[in-house]
RNA sequence: GGAGGGGUGGCAGAGCGGACGAAUGCGACGGUCUUGAAAACCGUUGAGGGGCAACUCUCCGGGGGUUCGAAUCCCCCCCCCUCCGCCA
């Protein structure tokens, strides 16, 4: 949620940054008309209740002197003005439920670093490292499908993955799976120098579907169980943020560094048809995830922080990979600047977005109502809160095994990940 | 799932219709004392909204109701604890 409060005092920059991604203008100036309607209201409706709680007092005392006939006059005075009072309460919880509403679905405002921009076209490549997709680079083994690689070594099956969930859900099996696990492992054991491993739940309530910003408005992508009014996550990025709601953290604490590995369920709704092939889109996946609540003067460094983590691993593993920065208009919903990695995966000779790495400024604090305080101040400031994947787990296993066949068919372990293999330096058929 | 008990400030815990934003204790902070510290003593100490300000409103798990007035009474929901049942 952007702050209403600069709705009211600084609206033209508000307007102008909101115009910047092209987004919800129209919506921004009906929250300024209801927001200058609520004072109204709710200035006169505690005026009414203070007075209402004055003639209380009074008839409190008239009563304990026994001078009955005169609280009873009071009391009917108060009766009267409290009739009063509930119209103006109605019409302000009213108009104060429809300003939320309003305002839980206009975007956060881009940072003034964002490159400006009206859809992917306009993202800015500020890095990369690799080949990239020069096909020259690329060998003719190289050159072969995931899908094909996996069913080749016995290592992916998705036709039974399928029969059991139907389309858009995978398995691994064998060496793949491992080889799922371990890119996990690598991602956690990786960061666990500065960020606390948690393993939170994977099935969360409405509201904290809210505060990340993944309801109300994408309701159509997440999968819900509604005789009991349960969502799954779509990222751990979901239930991590959700840990400090309604929190004071001490600024002692800040920043507060969490990893976790979860499952993502996404539907996938506005993508029927694209990228049915493979593990390029899929319902269930894998994925570690990397977040931080911070105070505002350490937000940038750490956006640049969790960008360098996520870029090592790739290159660990090494993939070519790019880097964009995420134009205006190509911006999530609650993000103020993302930064994408992209890795190239020769073998669908495909760009794969493997991770976003945001800075939500305090769009997400203001809707989960995390705050800080620092020590010996007076008052409380709405936390930063920036996350990014460290790791997910289909696209990269699918670039790894493209980037690493071999010529003989064979899939060689990166050297980063021999330590989760048991001993094995590649992957080969089983039969 | 069944039965009973409970949810109050950073924590512990009183209050059960008016003087309660809330006793008391602990903690924290400031001061006195001290070479320094401890102890003792004195004082301060929740969050949020509106208003230039004086000031005012809201919050005692959440929501609704009764009342001139609710932390206190009534209804619904949620959570926690104990016992029973079931169970990876």
């Amino acid at each position: 949620m952007i702050d209403v409060r600069r709705i009211r005092t600084d609206y033209d920059t508000v307007r102008d940054a909101l115009a910047r991604r092209g987004g919800a203008l129209k919506e921004l100036e009906q929250v300024r008309e209801l927001d200058a309607q609520l004072r109204e209201l709710t200035a006169e409706r505690d005026q009414i209740r203070s007075e209402v709680n004055a003639i209380s007092k009074e008839v409190g005392t008239l009563r304990r002197d026994g001078r009955s006939e005169e609280a009873e006059a009071k009391q009917v005075e108060s009766r009267a003005l409290g009739e009063r009072e509930k119209q103006l309460a109605d019409a302000a919880d009213e108009i104060g439920a429809r300003t939320r509403d309003l305002l839980l679905h206009i975007p956060n405002l881009p940072s003034v670093d964002a490159p400006d921009g009206a859809h992917a076209d306009d993202n800015v490549e500020i890095k990369r490292v690799g080949p990239g997709d020069e096909p020259a680079a690329w060998a003719e083994h190289q050159r072969v499908p995931h899908w094909d690689i996996g069913t080749e070594l016995g290592i992916l099956d998705l036709e039974r993955a399928v029969k059991m969930s139907g389309a858009m859900f995978t398995m691994f099996r064998g060496a793949g799976a491992t080889l799922s696990r371990a890119l996990c492992q690598l991602a956690l054991d990786h960061n666990s120098d500065a960020f606390e491993e948690v393993r939170p739940p994977t099935v969360v309530l409405t509201e904290t579907m809210i505060s990340t910003g993944h309801l109300p408005k994408f309701a159509d992508d997440a999968y819900c169980f509604e005789r009991d009014n349960l969502w799954a996550i779509p990222t751990a990025e979901v239930p991590l943020t959700s840990l400090a709601r309604d929190e004071i953290l001490d600024s002692a604490d800040l920043p507060m560094r969490l990893m976790a590995q979860t499952a993502c369920f996404r539907r996938e709704a506005g993508s029927a048809g694209r990228d049915t092939r493979g593990l390029l889109r899929v319902h269930e996946f894998d994925k570690v995830e990397i977040l931080a609540y911070a105070m505002p003067d350490q937000a940038a460094e750490l956006h640049a922080d969790l960008l360098r983590r996520a870029e090592s691993l790739i290159t660990a593993l090494g993939l070519t990979y790019r880097v964009l920065d995420l134009c205006t208009g190509d911006l999530g919903n609650s993000s103020a600047r993302t930064f994408d990695i992209e890795v190239y995966a020769p073998g669908v000779d495909q760009w794969l977005e493997v991770s976003s790495v945001s800075w939500f400024s305090d769009y997400q604090a203001r809707r989960a109502n995390i705050r800080y305080r620092v020590a010996g101040e007076k008052g409380t400031d709405m936390v930063h809160t920036l996350n990014g994947s460290a790791l997910a787990v289909p696209r990269v296993w699918a670039a790894v095994v493209e980037t690493h066949r071999q010529p003989d068919g064979s899939v060689k372990i990166p050297e980063v990940l021999l330590p989760y293999f048991r001993g094995a330096t590649e992957i080969r058929a089983t039969k």
